[in-house]
DNA sequence: TGAGTCACG
DNA sequence: ACGTACGTGACTCAA
């Protein structure tokens, strides 16, 4: 005998009508809704990577009218009308299947369950291993042995596996019994009326007791309760023709199980063809994934266009009287080397509308090529003078003279798409100019060659140059273009643009760590992390990694016991708001909860910076990132000097290490005061909160007295503490739940605050519902500044990814508006800085804070242009008001 | 590589 | 009935 074959037996109408509800609205370029076939595309995937059956079919429902209708006219009749988008998606499907090699079977008269059932119980009954995969429960009544049934939890992704143990576990009964169950409790959903009065916990123990439904009425007289017998009674032929109903046909006429019918042969070009028509890139890359390229190589690439490569025919350029004069537009692409922030420039491949040309930062021709850019720097940015680079920040800091001339792609991508996860150029190309056949890395090209200036710069890397020149000066237009039509330009030119030379600047200016104090107190932390980790080994009884939630959940839960008091995906949840409530419980908790803080301020904060101080300066220079965040904020990374701790006294040593360097004498800081709930007044137009802010009133507190209608002079700190976290929930888009959480009160308290909130501050209430509706209608929402997020899933009919993004089209235009307006500000600083001469520098933003390393005589008028940039910068219906605090060291600087 | 955790605004 | 606060980055563990 061979080797036992699997059969996997999936519900296609089941998995169809889930995927459905589970995705957004994708559709294809024709606009076609094709989101249900990715959804059941990508679980079918799943489930064959992990089963690896032999055999597979696909079953489905082929009209509703079926021999239950003949029988019973109102069976399923309370189903709405399947949406147009779905049933257009199952020619799709049947596309889908066949390109998989997967039968597909639908039959007049049956539902999939019955031909499900003939083939898996046939199957079974031949010795496979057989599965059946639905989102049916009715369907368990199938199980028994050599046949599971894997049920679709929330969503499509998790199954849950019933055998025939897993089904006696939650039921107590036999799967067959299951259309007893159905027989008397009815199902809503297939409208099959089963017995009145009679529910899942009634039916479940009359069958635990009499087995089935025909024994049930033969002992109506034996069961307790008089109403239960009168329904009983009177129901006897429903109860009989609801259990016939839920009963899956397994001898549908002219169906037979045979494995060769159903042996799964994947066609590679059928699947490249259907991928390609529908533009389902993600879904080719998951079959391959599976079950590798095409075999044949002659099944030409997918390709929606006929891609043509460039022509990279080139001018070396090497004498200075060679440089042609640049006067049209320009587009360049550096081979770049050295450290952040200290690029050094090997070479530059500069594209002309005819012309390329490559010139090594080395050869006489390079200054005559600077010259050049610095003369043409501060022109005005006119689209064909424009030179085109993508990632103006490091050629910056290679030395590339700032000015406003530039085309940065990478910019303009951002502005477009925020929510890239990458801008490089070979990306853009590929999305912007599908026509361009991709930078095709030549085999003998990879080998490095010295030329004769002494630069060794690759034959590779002088090719992808030229490539990227060519392609950028190519793109330029493009996304120029569809800038303006978005009405992006000015955000781009007023804002991002100039940003650009700040924020080189910032990064190449670094901060001072203080060496000293940091490896002392690394001593220090590490001395106590040893001790507390013994203490709770200890308590424990035997050592354990207690940076691992998993061997900490073990210890806890279930060793010592504790009562555990939230679940994550993976087990049992051990986070600090768990551990805080357990705190009274045991002191091992307390002394865990410490371990975690110290661990985290030594990992991240000591031994993450220390390695990152340059020796030569004991500076550490950051990367302000210009392209990473959704809603237009920077961020601050290797190492991210946006996070550094302040919120507790411990934490605030580390803070305490950044200090002014040599030639400087403190560190100022300037933030913003409430700058989102500022943006919020003046956007909402609300009188009440506008009121407060103009007359410089605590917003909290203010809020604490409309809230609880009470005086302001009458408002406590609990009142404030409690209006603080509504003021915080209502920036992040509101929701009873989440400011539950967050105050540990009950949702109906929640709700009610934010009712209240509402009725005060009505203005606020009709933005919020503006911004949502705008999204709906639009997909997108946008800040002060114009600046976009689109919101695809905004009319997702899934109901977590849709409150997700109204969420978002509520939080995104405060927050994006205040980094809009902290952008201006730190152009506007920096400008006034550099235009009065002064030596001191803005080193940190940490979204509405600014950070500046001062000399002494400086201090006042630092703090007077800081005040006019941040203050001034933007004229709103309230004002702008920074905080200014100096020190000597961050920490001071409050 | 993903999940869990935790630092910041 | 559904099940969450918005935006980031870094570290650790366990596959």
């Amino acid at each position: 005998m061979g080797k036992q074959q699997r059969f996997v037996v999936i519900d296609g109408s089941s998995l169809l009508f889930r995927a459905f509800y589970a995705m957004p609205p994708l559709t294809d370029r024709q606009g076609k809704p094709v989101g249900a076939v990715v959804g059941f595309a990508n679980m079918f995937f799943k489930l064959m990577g992990e089963l690896q059956p032999e055999l597979a079919l696909i079953a489905f429902d082929k009209s509703r009218h079926t021999f239950r209708t003949e029988k019973y006219a109102a069976y399923k009749g309370n189903r709405d009308k399947t949406p147009e988008e779905l049933i257009s998606q199952i020619p799709l499907l049947q596309d889908f299947a066949a390109a998989c090699g997967v039968s597909f079977l639908e039959k007049d008269n049956y539902e999939a369950d019955d031909l499900i059932g003939t083939l898996a119980t046939q199957a079974a009954t031949a010795g496979c291993d057989t599965l059946v995969i639905t989102g049916d429960r009715d369907a368990l009544q199938l199980v028994r042995p050599g046949l599971r049934v894997l049920l679709t939890k929330k969503g499509i992704t998790e199954l849950k596996e019933y055998d025939e143990a897993a089904f006696q576990e939650e039921y107590q009964l036999q799967p067959l019994q299951l259309i007893d169950l159905k027989g008397l409790m009815g199902d809503t959903a297939d409208n099959i009326p089963g017995v009145p009065g009679v529910g899942p916990k009634t039916a479940s123990k009359l069958i635990i007791e009499y087995g089935s439904v025909e024994n049930v009425l033969a002992h109506i007289v034996d069961i307790k309760g008089k109403k239960l017998q009168e329904h009983l009674t009177e129901n006897k032929e429903q109860a009989l023709l609801s259990k016939d109903l839920a009963t899956i046909e397994l001898a549908v006429p002219g169906v037979q199980f045979a494995a060769a019918d159903y042996a799964i042969q994947t066609d590679h070009a059928a699947m490249q063809a259907f991928c390609t028509a529908h533009g389902l890139n993600a879904v080719w890359k998951n079959f391959t994934k599976l079950y590798g390229e095409a075999a044949d190589a002659a099944v030409p690439a997918p390709q929606v266009t006929e891609q043509k490569p460039l022509d990279l025919t080139y001018t070396e350029l090497t004498a200075a009287d060679a440089v042609p004069e640049f006067t049209a537009g320009l587009a360049l692409a550096a081979v770049l080397t050295g450290k952040h922030p200290f690029e050094k420039l090997q070479g530059l491949a500069l594209a002309t509308a005819e012309q390329l040309y490559f010139v090594s930062a080395e050869s006489a021709a390079w200054a005559q090529v600077r010259a050049q850019l610095q003369a043409g720097v501060d022109a005005a940015p006119d689209g064909d003078a424009m030179v085109s680079v993508c990632g103006l920040k490091a050629l910056y800091h290679a030395g590339l003279p700032a000015g406003k001339v530039y085309f940065d792609a990478e910019l303009a991508a951002y502005l477009l798409q925020p929510e890239r996860s990458q801008y490089a150029l070979a990306a853009l190309v590929q999305q912007y100019l599908p026509q361009v056949q991709p930078y095709v890395l030549q085999e003998a090209a990879a080998q490095p060659t010295l030329w004769e200036t002494g630069a060794a710069i690759t034959t590779a890397e002088r090719e992808a140059a030229l490539w990227q020149a060519r392609a950028l000066y190519l793109l330029r237009p493009v996304l120029q273009a569809e800038l303006a039509a978005q009405g992006l330009d000015r955000l781009y030119r007023d804002i991002e643009l100039p940003l650009v030379a700040v924020l080189a600047d910032m990064e190449q200016q670094g901060i001072y760590v203080n060496r000293t104090r940091l490896a002392e107190e690394t001593q220090a932390v590490g001395a106590r992390l040893q001790q507390l980790e013994q203490d709770i080994y200890t308590l424990a009884g035997h050592p354990f990694n207690v940076n691992s939630p998993k061997q900490l959940a073990q210890v806890l839960f279930e060793e010592m016991h504790l009562p555990p008091v939230k679940k994550t995906k993976t087990g049992y949840s051990t986070n600090a708001e768990v551990l805080e409530t357990l705190r009274a419980d045991n002191p091992i908790v307390e002394l865990i909860l410490q371990q975690r803080m110290w661990q985290k301020l030594k990992s991240t904060y000591l031994d993450g910076i220390v390695n990152l101080i340059s020796a030569e300066t004991g500076r550490v220079y950051t990367n302000f990132n210009q392209t990473v965040t959704a809603t237009g904020r920077l961020s601050s990374s290797d190492p991210n000097l946006q996070n550094i701790p302040v919120r507790t006294e411990e934490g605030r040593t580390i803070r305490a290490m950044f200090e002014p360097g040599e030639g400087y004498d403190c560190l100022l800081s300037a933030d913003y005061s409430q700058i989102e709930l500022r943006l919020l007044a003046h956007m909402s137009g609300d009188e009440s909160f506008i009121d407060a802010f103009r007359q410089g009133q605590d917003i909290h507190a203010r809020t604490a007295a409309e809230v609880f209608g009470v005086p302001l002079t009458e408002v406590t700190p609990l009142m404030r503490r409690k209006a603080k976290a509504v003021n915080f929930g209502i920036v992040y888009g509101i929701s009873d739940y989440g400011l539950a959480r967050d105050l540990h009160i009950p949702r109906k308290e929640a709700a009610h605050y934010i009712a209240t909130y509402f009725a005060r501050y009505p203005g606020v209430k009709r933005f919020m519902d503006e911004q949502v509706a705008f999204a709906h209608a639009h997909g997108y929402v946008e800040t002060l500044y114009g600046r976009r997020r689109s919101l695809p899933t905004i009319n997702s009919r899934n109901f977590n990814q849709r409150s997700l993004a109204e969420r978002m089209a509520m939080n995104t235009p405060i927050q994006g508006s205040a980094a809009d307006i902290i952008k201006l500000a730190m152009i506007r600083a920096w400008d006034g800085v550099r235009r009065a001469g002064l030596q001191s520098r803005i080193l940190l933003q940490v979204h509405d804070e600014l950070v500046l390393e001062v000399v002494q005589a400086e201090q006042a008028q630092v703090e007077a242009i800081l005040r006019e940039a941040m203050e001034q910068v933007a004229a709103l219906s309230v004002p702008l008001v920074i905080d200014v605090h100096t020190g000597k060291n961050w920490a001071e600087a409050k």
